[in-house]
DNA sequence: ACCTATCTACGAATTTTTTCGTAAATAGTA
DNA sequence: TACTATTTACGAAAAAATTCGTAGATAGGT
């Protein structure tokens, strides 16, 4: 009776990114963020909140009239998840191969590239 | 006019892996490749790879009775796309924090880490 | 209590992706 | 030539994801 994996669609991992910079959000929220009504219908992010809901990728309370929505599964898993499948998919299991890829495209600050090095060092001490 | 992004499906990215990994290939190699008719019926992929052509995402060339099949995009910028994709929609376009979740639980060699920090050190040289 | 604006529920249509059955074409071989 | 095995072409069904219209519920104001 395990839960699987939960894979979100497309539409459905705009609104958890948009949930997971509130916090707390309604429908109205979402819509309005996504870009109103000129970029969809309202019931029509109501309907693929409320299918989330169905899944069990995010929980939702009753406020007056209205229902407050949260993920249920945190950004930095969610992440992890996509990486690692992407890794598994297109990289052929090289995590290596992926960053060299993602900072391919000189897009990174010195800053950035800083963090990184430093993460990198803390890695290599103790690496197999 | 011009040619869109061309976004590959699902399984159109695990015939396309098949593509890179023999650079010519009949369907019923892609098939075998993909665990024979205990995975997908022949036809499924031979529709699956008729429909890539149609969109350009493979180039095919008559040899007797068969089709050899090339991929038209190389395997470094559909990754490349990808991972650009990735970082703008799941990661608020911080490829540092792309890179962090992926050394964070694949566990890289310490060959890899250190072609990576040479390859870092090598961007810090002439970062913005 | 009634009206109104807002929100939810639900069903269904539409679109996209995946799957496969059937028929026709092709090449080799008897 | 006729038979057979293999491959392609095509259409359409099935499944998955997205979109939206309509009806009913809810809360607040008058």
């Amino acid at each position: 009776m395990s839960d699987k994996p939960l894979k979100p669609t497309e539409k459905e991992l705009e609104i958890l990114q948009i949930l997971w910079e509130n916090d707390v959000v309604s429908v109205k929220d979402v819509h309005e963020s996504l870009g109103g009504e000129a970029t969809n219908g309202y019931t029509t992010i109501l309907k693929l909140m409320q299918i989330m809901h169905e899944k069990g990728l995010v929980s939702r309370e009753r406020s007056g009239k209205l229902h407050m929505y949260k993920a249920v599964l945190s950004q930095e898993s969610t992440r992890q998840q996509m990486v690692d499948k992407m890794i598994d998919t297109v990289f052929q299991g090289s995590a290596a191969q992926l960053v060299l890829s993602a900072l391919g495209n000189n897009r990174s600050s010195k800053e950035e590239l800083l963090e990184i090095r430093k993460y990198l060092e803390k890695l290599e001490g103790g690496a197999s």
